[in-house]
DNA sequence: ACGAAATCGTTGACAGCTCATCTACTGGCG
DNA sequence: CGCCAGTAGATGAGCTGTCAACGATTTCGT
């Protein structure tokens, strides 16, 4: 045990570096972004986005949280903050004693559908926008075979 | 003005998606490793990294936050609390006294020499082995191309 | 040399995240 | 029925990040 540690060779230390410094630049942008010019956080907009985008505005608290991979507490965190700025509501579940409904409101709708065309705007100019589209679908292949790996992976 | 908004392609918004899951599940991967293992936060590796890797472990404080690309803001906090738990030191700057150097403790150097190890095989378990050495490079290739064009684009 | 502006870094308030813990309800099994 | 394990979700403490404002020093123009 104790191996020498298997440091990065000077590519794959170099893509590496490129890759984090990438993600970081570009969602922190995106992230202020969002914030500037909606008032909401990036988390807001996730979260209104996922429970608007399909279906009509209302979902249980679990399923939402398992749609956007977040922990249960996370999630809990996150709606009453939304609770308490309007842009959500909680609503018993009358099938399940213990469970709840979260519901876009409608200043829920309008924030998300104010910030969306913006928010599109901006991932078009920082990210579409930088790549053909042999990059781009090949980044997205690249992308989902990572997660298709981590996804065998312990943890 | 008010153009509809020019929403995303199927297979644009499904590379969107697919890395936007892909760099999350990864980044949340490997921090919480860190913390487990190391018992340091991300952001504590990263500033020992940075502080450590070439030098002498003493760097000025803005020269450190613009290596690292953080606020100014984020790094004082974060010095204050790795100080607060001995993993650096402020010392005063001779040469401009509105200047201070951040220096990593032996506690410090130690926490990193540990961490290190470990992360390395936990970016090459979840990323690297997940690639190819073309894809690698690619991948490495795009990220660049990206972070060029933010880098033109205001904001 | 003197005042204005720029630079270096800190601070406080506040929102967000994680971890551990807790309550309440459901559902299964004897 | 009655107990117990599992599930749904909330909560509190403590750390992290952001934004705006601030104090201290240096630099620069005149």
């Amino acid at each position: 045990m104790d191996a020498p540690p298997r440091w990065l060779d000077p590519e794959q230390k170099a893509a590496w570096d490129s890759f984090i410094r990438m993600q970081e630049t570009l969602i922190g942008r995106l992230s202020r972004r969002v914030q500037a010019e909606s008032g909401m956080s990036a988390s807001d907009y996730i979260v209104l986005h996922n429970l608007t985008e399909r279906g009509d505005g209302r979902m249980r608290f679990l399923d939402l949280a398992k749609l956007v991979e977040w922990e249960k507490s996370r999630m809990s965190h996150q709606v009453t903050r939304m609770a308490k700025r309007g842009l959500v509501a909680r609503e018993e579940c009358p099938d399940d004693g213990r469970g709840a409904f979260i519901v876009a409101t409608p200043a829920g709708y309008k924030a998300i559908e104010e910030a969306a065309p913006q928010h599109v705007e901006h991932v078009r100019r920082l990210f579409i926008d930088a790549l053909t589209p042999n990059q781009l679908s090949t980044l997205g292949r690249i992308s989902k075979r990572i997660l298709d790996h981590m996804e065998k992976q312990p943890d």
